[in-house]
DNA sequence: TAGAAATGATTTCTACTCAAATGATTTCAT
DNA sequence: ATGAAATCATTTGAGTAGAAATCATTTCTA
C-alpha cells in the first residue's frame, strides 16, 4: 500500500505506471493466444493483409511499424497456420507478396480484440474532458520520450494503412 | 473489414501513443545494451538489489514487476557477467539469495537512466498541475487495463526499487 | 508421523523484438 | 555491358516475456 505520509514525485509514479502497462498490453496478447491461437501482432497483420489486400513484405512491415525482421516471424507463424500465403514477385523477384487466405479472413473477422474493448468501455464511462486529458497526457509523455519520429502507430491502432499521420 | 464501430478519437490517440512508449521504452533497452552492455530490466534488478540488499528470487521478480522465469532469465545474464551471485538460504532450501557484487554495484552506479533523464528534464519544465495530471491519467489507464487481469495487490503495491529517496 | 498440499526456483516451450550478416536480385554508374 | 551499389527477404544471435511442467523443500493435515 501506498504511503500517505510520503508520496512518490510524479517521475517515479509515471515510470511504474507505464512499466505496468506494457505489462497489461503483453498479457492482453498472451490471452488472445490463449483463446484463440493467434496474437496481438498476427491479427494485426492479418487485419492489414485483409483490409489493403495482399502486399510485399517491406510494406506490411511499414504499416505494421516493425522492422523486416520480426515481420519476418510473424508471417512465418501466419502462414503455418494456414492464414496467409507467400507469393514471390514476378515483377520484382526479391518481392515476396503476403496473401490472406479465407481462413485468415475468417479468423480476422472473429477475433475479439480485448484490450480495445476494454479501453473503450473504461472510456465511455468517463467524462469527455477526462478523456482528452488523457490523451494530451500521453501524447506529452510520447513528445518527452522523443519517440514522436518513431511511427508507432499500428500496433493497437485499428487501421494501421490509413491511420491519419500523427502531427 | 474493420470492426463495424468507429473507434472514438480519444482512443485510438491513447492506444496510438501507449504503442509508441512502448517502444520507445524498447529501443532505449537496446541503446543502452549497444553501449553499457546492460539493458533496462537487468539495470533495474542491479539498483533494485543494490537499494535493498540481497533478497530471493520471488520478492525480486515483484519488485520488478516480472513473472518469476523472466526473472530467472535477467539472473542468469547478470551473474555470467559477475554483477550478482545466487546462494541458497539455510532457512528455507527452496529460496535462493541474489546478492549484487561490486562489478554491478560499479554498473548500477555508472549506467546512465537516458530514459528516465529525459523524463525528469521534460517534467521539470513544466507546471506541477501538468505532472501531476500525467501521473493520474496513467494511474488511470492502469486501473482501467488491469482491474480484472492483474492482480490488484500488485498494482496498488508499493514499488520497492523506487518507493523511497531517490537514486 | 506419514502423506498431501503448497511454495520456490528452474527448465522448457513459444512468441516477440531488433541489429547485423547473408543471399538473391535489381538498379546504377562508368 | 559489366561491375558496384542498393534493395528485399531471410537467417542468426541475443534479450525479454510468460505459461506450464518439473524438482526440491517446507508446511499442513489427517
Amino acid at each position: 500500500m501506498t504511503p500517505d505520509h510520503e508520496l512518490p514525485d510524479y517521475e517515479v509514479r509515471i515510470l511504474r505506471a507505464i512499466r505496468r502497462i506494457i505489462r497489461a498490453v503483453d498479457m492482453h496478447s498472451k490471452q488472445l493466444q490463449g483463446k484463440q491461437d493467434i496474437t496481438t501482432p498476427q491479427l494485426i497483420a492479418l487485419l492489414a493483409l485483409e483490409k489493403h489486400g495482399a502486399m510485399p513484405v517491406k510494406t506490411l512491415s511499414q504499416s505494421l511499424d516493425l522492422s523486416p525482421s520480426t515481420t519476418v516471424g510473424v508471417i512465418d507463424r501466419l502462414e503455418h497456420k494456414g492464414m496467409v500465403t507467400r507469393t514471390r514477385s514476378i515483377d520484382d523477384r526479391r518481392q515476396v507478396h503476403v496473401a490472406i487466405t479465407p481462413e485468415g479472413k475468417t479468423l480476422a473477422t472473429l477475433s475479439p480484440f480485448p484490450l480495445q474493448a476494454r479501453l473503450a468501455d473504461g472510456l465511455s464511462n468517463m467524462p469527455e474532458l477526462e478523456q482528452a486529458t488523457i490523451a494530451l497526457s500521453l501524447e506529452r509523455l510520447v513528445s518527452l520520450f522523443g519517440a514522436s519520429n518513431i511511427d508507432a502507430s499500428a500496433i493497437l491502432a485499428v487501421d494501421p494503412i490509413h491511420a491519419e499521420s500523427p502531427e
